[in-house]
DNA sequence: GACCTGCTGCGGCCTG
């Protein structure tokens, strides 16, 4: 009989003393419980997991001459992690299990690698959710994947918030009937709700219960803000920082390893990374710019320069924020707003990543309220206020791809699948509505796509099984397995050949030849758009624009603004305990002179007359879409008493109302006007909400199945998608009212865009509080950057007659 | 007291 604990004498053979946490993982798995390890650092989680589940799998089945089947998976969001994490893995097994084998199965696999898993399946797969899906759709799936024990799910916490995650749910409900014994383990960052993330990985009714493993390792996080020369004169609005350039270019200057300089947006790491090399162009080569537009074989040569440390300075997104550990690097720099706890200290945990080492983030705010955000986000983090990730609420699209996903993986009956989706916890709430809603929608399109057959995906054979007959949907369907929708963009080309990377085709419709742009950290000009890809050469101007790239927009969370608030509160009871809040106090002191500042337990309202009307602001602090929420909602309701037409401007802070004509403030000044009854309806009608969610349910169709994004190599450009996604829009809406995809596109405006809980309790402590109406007679430096950001939206109350013209209109067009 | 925003991630065929 072989040693109860070979993992743990792996251990000690290297010198390695095992952590705590590691000992509480290692008893979990032994018990053959499921769990989650929360910790902040590195190779420490990996070990943990991985050396108990050895410890478990080798007990169970001793090595021995004949192949294991494959036993252990492990899920990782990025290809680069599974790379990175085969490598890890390998040594330990080998060690342990000379004859038990480990692979990896992403997108990347090469050709005969994956011919031979096909053939036989490795001990241990190291994958992605979409991978694991794809295995699913394979008629032998249950035989395949039957065996397997472990299952390990690395960042949880990034995918948890997402259909990436529900997906992964549905896969692990899935192993979990093939397997009732499956052991789930996940490995996360700080997140605000850890007990829920747990539930949702090993699903409500895992048994026996799973453990909650907090690894406590002492890392000293350090954050700090770069304050700029003359803070008095900084500027009150704008978000670039261009007037950080120097002080920045300096800490560069001084740090001793690799800086790393995080950006929000991709315009903005293209802009910084200029601003560095006008300040020093010798550092030509020694800089680098990394972000999600780029081509890989680029951001990979800028990965493998950190890992080496050989640059200088990196201009960043998020596109780091993830993935390999770079050792060298020293400084973290974040330009602007982090916009939430979280990100903060996953940007600080970039660096210092060696034990003993302290984690610093220096903020470079790019404007004076961001200032004093930096100190709120500091007290925060030291607080520990994290953010909590939900898991989206039984996303019909997923379900019904999951469908289609199994019952080509062997097919399924009916009440057994209905049972095993609700054990998975995004559909623990569904009713068998709704399931036998997604089987009929996949079997013939629901109401409305019954005429057409690549819209019948599914069959019920004379024992109920389901399965689908059609080799080509079959081909369709592996071909579009996987939640991320990205919009349709170019690839960026040399004429002399090479690629740059990809813009969205808007941008690139708004060149004309010869007009010059940044990218990739190069002055391209523009040359001509042919078969899909935008060609440039290397320009010999030297001015050019900034493309933008149309992503999602990150609002403040509710931590940071409640942090921010109480910053203020300090402030306005006269303390600057903070090197920050001294930095702001000008502009602050300007605020408490023109009006007021605003505090936790104070609503500020401020209302200014000027030339171009009357102007309202309201500060709540609770993140641009509610706000952005908020303001329609105002507007709505204002007008709804007196015809009026409003422009709205929104930020993080707060948002402005304004109207040529004058309005009444009682509703206002008597809250009447924050009155919550009715709200979804007064939302919905309020906003553009059918437009919204129109372009919402792009991705549905997508995830769902209904639009082929065309074959590899010949993607359907962005116009085709649209078009036929919001044929099917207009198809539903008409024939088939009640198509749950449409109510879930609603749905998803509602809780994603509009964030609609949160406006909700906003409007609550509107109400609970003091409000304090101010009546200016200049813009106040908390109203400017609202007047200076103003929104081209209007909203406009219809005459009657109007509106009645235009139903008209839209019947008429409708019965034609 | 003029003032540039808009992230990330995956996967896949046909062919004899």
């Amino acid at each position: 009989m072989r040693s109860t604990s070979p993992g743990r004498e792996w251990m000690a053979a290297r010198g390695w003393q095992p952590f705590a946490f590691q000992r509480d993982v290692w008893r979990g798995v032994s018990e053959g419980r499921s769990g989650l390890l929360h910790a902040t650092t590195g190779a420490g989680k990996t070990y943990a997991v991985w050396l108990g589940m050895l410890d478990a799998l080798l007990q169970r089945h001793p090595p021995g001459r004949s192949a294991e089947p494959l036993r252990a998976l492990w899920l990782t969001p990025m290809r680069a992690l599974a790379a990175d994490t085969t490598r890890a893995l390998t040594q330990p097994l080998q060690d342990l299990a000379p004859n038990w084998t480990i692979g990896q199965r992403t997108g990347d696999t090469a050709a005969g690698e994956r011919a031979k898993q096909d053939r036989r399946f490795p001990t241990v797969l190291v994958t992605t959710p979409e991978s694991l899906s794809l295995m699913l759709t394979r008629e032998n799936s249950r035989d395949e994947l039957g065996a397997v024990e472990f299952v390990v799910v690395d960042e949880w916490h990034e995918l948890i918030g997402s259909k990436r995650g529900v997906q992964a749910q549905l896969a692990l409900a899935r192993l979990r009937r093939f397997n009732p014994g499956l052991v789930t383990w996940g490995l996360s960052a700080t997140l605000g709700n850890l007990e829920e993330a747990m539930k949702v990985l090993c699903g409500e009714a895992a048994q026996p219960s799973p453990v909650l493993v907090r690894g406590k390792i002492d890392k000293q996080l350090v954050i700090d803000t770069l304050i700029p020369p003359d803070p008095g004169k900084y500027s009150w609005a704008g978000h670039l920082g261009k007037r950080m350039q120097e002080p920045v270019v300096d800490e560069i200057a001084r740090a001793e390893g690799t800086t790393l300089v995080f950006t929000n947006v991709r315009s903005q790491a293209e802009i910084w990374y200029q601003l560095l090399l006008e300040a020093r162009p010798e550092w030509a080569g020694q800089i680098a710019l990394h972000h999600g537009s780029l081509d890989r074989a680029t951001r990979e040569w800028v990965e493998l320069g950190l890992k080496d440390g050989t640059l200088r300075a990196v201009v960043a997104t998020s596109s780091l924020d993830l993935g390999v550990d770079f050792l060298p690097v020293e400084r973290v720099l974040q330009i602007g707003s982090a916009k939430g706890v979280a990100r903060i200290m996953q940007r600080a945990g970039r660096s210092g990543h060696a034990p003993g080492r302290a984690s610093r983030l220096t903020l470079v705010p790019t404007n004076t309220m961001e200032i004093i955000e930096a100190a709120a986000a500091r007290c925060a983090a030291y607080e520990g206020r994290i953010e909590r990730r939900e898991s989206p609420a039984k996303p019909l699209d997923v379900l019904v791809q999951h469908v289609v996903t199994i019952a080509l993986g062997g097919g399924f009956t009916s009440d057994e699948l209905f049972d095993e989706v609700r054990t998975a916890w995004a559909y623990r709430t569904l009713t068998r509505e709704e399931f036998d809603w997604a089987l009929t929608f996949c079997e013939r399109g629901g109401e409305s796509l019954a005429a057409y057959p690549d819209y019948h995906r599914i069959r019920r054979n004379d024992e109920g099984v389901w399965h689908v007959p059609d080799r080509g949907i079959a081909r369709r369907h592996r071909m579009s397995v996987g939640t991320i929708v990205s919009d349709a963009s170019m690839q960026v080309k040399y004429l002399s050949g090479g690629t740059l990377g990809t813009i969205e085709e808007g941008f690139i419709a708004r060149l004309r030849k010869g007009d010059c742009f940044y990218f990739a950290g190069k002055l391209l000009e523009f040359v001509r758009v042919q078969e899909m890809a935008a060609y440039v050469r290397r320009a010999t101007r030297n001015k050019g624009t900034v493309p933008t790239w149309s992503g999602s927009k990150m609002a403040l969370s509710t931590e940071l603004g409640d942090a921010v608030l109480e910053m203020m509160q300090t402030a306005a009871a006269g303390r600057y305990p903070h090197p920050e809040l001294q930095a702001a106090r000008p502009m602050l002191e300007t605020q408490a002179r023109l009006s007021r500042i605003p505090t936790p337990l104070t609503v500020l309202v401020e209302s200014l007359r000027s030339r171009e009307g009357q102007h309202l602001y309201i500060h709540p602090f609770a993140g641009r879409h509610v706000h952005l929420g908020l303001a329609s909602l105002l507007a709505w309701r204002l007008a709804r008493d007196r015809p009026n037409t409003f422009s709205i401007s929104v930020n993080d802070y707060g948002f402005e109302l304004v109207s040529a004509e004058p309005f009444d403030l009682a509703p206002v000044r008597d809250k009447g006007i924050f009155a919550t009854g009715d709200l979804l309806h007064d939302v919905l009608d309020s906003l553009n909400s059918s437009e919204l969610a129109q372009r919402r349910f792009r991705e549905i169709a997508r995830v769902a199945g209904l639009v082929f994004a065309g074959y590899p190599g010949q993607p359907k450009s962005m116009r085709q998608l649209q078009a036929s996604s919001g044929l099917f829009y207009e198809v539903f809406r008409k024939y088939d009212r009640g198509n749950l995809l449409l109510s879930q596109a609603e749905q998803e405006v509602l809780s994603q865009e509009l964030e609609i809980l949160r406006l909700r309790s906003t409007m609550e402590r509107i109400r609970e509080r003091e409000l304090v109406l101010v009546e200016l007679r200049h813009p106040s430096p908390m109203s400017l950057p609202l007047m200076v950001e103003r929104f081209r939206e209007k909203l406009t109350t219809e005459q009657l007659s109007t509106r009645l013209d235009r139903i008209l209109r839209d019947m008429e067009r409708d019965t034609r």
